[in-house]
DNA sequence: TTCAGAACGTGATATTTATCACAAATTTTT
DNA sequence: AAAAATTTGTGATAAATATCACGTTCTGAA
């Protein structure tokens, strides 16, 4: 348990002690998706944070034509949810599915809320993974003003060149925002 | 000291005793910034915080091909800093300028972080404000993705009808990603 | 008050991107 | 392994937007 991913992760923000991870372990619980099946559907209130283990996930909506625009994808080590839902308790307007079978962990708003107050080493990093997830977010604003289409294809190539063998290029030009024939043309 | 707009401010998020104020108001200082005159300049490292009492604010960056693409606009009641800098302490890639004559507060990166662990209730304030901050930036991801140019403008008229009369088209143009002259076009 | 610069609208044209259509290649399911 | 569904590339065309150019209006400073 002393290696177990989540704590190497956490530890990249905050130092714990075995028994302080055992008690954060303690608030998350298990569980595996398969492909195609959904973490979270637009309308529903996300009660839960995941922690992905293993496999990728979407996060996406549809706009009034019927097309879906992605907003994130969910790799390994990396947190999902629609943090607008999770953070005000409100209706989500994304869904969240699987790209691939998943193993995940997931704390419910109520333990994290609990986990917060209970250890103050939690809310810092909750804190400052608000604080980062901030900045990217803003990169992203950034990139979409500033670089064209063909740029922020070579630049999410470079930051990510796992989710190319991993997920199928119509999603990739949905989250880079254009249309699937276009990204095609870019590179042939 | 007790109507204070600042102290109104904090408390839409969390109330406070008029001593807890004084005591958080001792960590700010005031400045008066001139129309065309900045805050932060790219290169620089954001070491201030601002928050608006009265005056209209851009922050901005060049592309490679010097345009200018905005990246916020601030108006009274709102902060503004480059977050990233601001946070990481790093050097910033924007700039802050002012657009009209302002009224400031700031809290320095030292004195935040001070009054951060003095106060308990300020982690929380500005947790809170990172979290909102950060869904603020993931719907205007969402508007990037999924609305046309002139819905973009439409809400953002709705949304911050003063803007309008007060910052030039041109900047609104480059707030939304379109050049002047099709912005110009939306509503001719 | 005048004058210079900025802001703004608008025409003409070029560029980028979306959309529709279809066939080939690949993957998934049975 | 065969069948079905999905993914991908690409041509033709339409739509959206950028760019360049220029004249008018507005605004701020001398």
């Amino acid at each position: 348990m002393t290696h177990h991913p989540l704590k190497k992760h956490i530890e990249e923000i905050i130092k714990l002690t075995d028994e302080e991870f055992e008690f954060i372990l303690s608030h998350f619980e298990t569980t595996n998706k398969r492909k195609h099946q959904y973490l979270l559907q637009d309308g529903e209130i996300a009660d839960k944070e995941y922690w992905i283990v293993k496999g990728c996930l979407k996060s996406y909506f549809f706009d009034e034509s019927g097309k879906e625009h992605i907003l994130q994808f969910g790799m390994e080590n990396w947190w999902i949810t629609d943090y607008e839902s999770f953070v005000k308790q409100s209706k989500s307007k994304i869904n969240i599915d699987c790209i691939e079978d998943c193993e995940l962990l997931y704390i419910t708003f109520e333990n994290r809320e609990k986990l917060t107050k209970e250890m103050h080493k939690m809310e810092r990093f909750w804190a400052k993974k608000s604080k980062f997830g901030r900045i990217a977010l803003q990169n992203r604003i950034l990139s979409l003003l500033k670089n064209s289409t063909k740029e922020r294809y070579e630049l999410l190539l470079e930051q990510y060149p796992k989710l190319f063998h991993r997920v199928p290029k119509k999603l990739i030009a949905s989250y880079l925002g254009v249309s699937r024939e276009t990204l095609s043309r870019l590179y042939s």
